[in-house]
DNA sequence: GCCAACGTTGGC
DNA sequence: GCCAACGTTGGC
């Protein structure tokens, strides 16, 4: 029986150079793991199978570059060799037809409360279904 | 390459 | 439990 929950909406940050959108498009998915920060970690238990997630690439051209979606619920991190930490399994829904860059959303005061602003070093973070669209229509529109 | 922000560690 | 030192992240 399918549950009917709403998806939520999220945002994880990757270094291009360690594992870009396009990589994460190859594979056509891939286990998000090697997360070894708290909260960054319960904000991955908190994701659900169907959320949709922003892929954002950080240092390098900082910009949001695509749209994912969860396809597994957190489970242990295969990859961690001690401590008790958690990874999601991610698959690629579509790239944005243009970046959204960190400026981007700098700019809009819509924006301002965004947890990529408040948090900048936090890697995995939620966001407001209206952050969410908003970005997605930034990168689509 | 530099530096600010922030999380973690360890001494006390 | 506090806080200084240290390491890492990430923007510029």
């Amino acid at each position: 029986m399918k549950k009917s929950t709403s998806p939520s909406y999220w945002l994880v940050k990757q270094e291009p150079i360690a594992y870009s959108w396009s990589t994460f498009v190859k594979d056509g998915g891939t286990e998000w793991t090697g997360v070894r920060n708290f909260q960054a970690r319960n904000n991955l238990r908190a994701m659900k199978k169907g959320d949709q997630v922003l892929f954002y690439h950080s240092v390098v051209n900082p910009s949001v570059v695509g749209v994912a979606e969860v396809t597994q619920a957190a489970y242990p991190d295969p990859t961690a060799t001690e401590g008790d930490w958690s990874a999601v399994k991610l698959k690629p829904l579509h790239a944005l037809k243009n970046l959204v860059t960190l400026a981007d959303i700098k700019k809009d005061a819509r924006l301002a409360d965004i947890a990529l602003l408040k948090q900048s070093r936090l890697s995995v973070m939620p966001l407001t279904e209206k952050e969410f669209e908003m970005i997605v229509e930034k990168g689509n529109g």
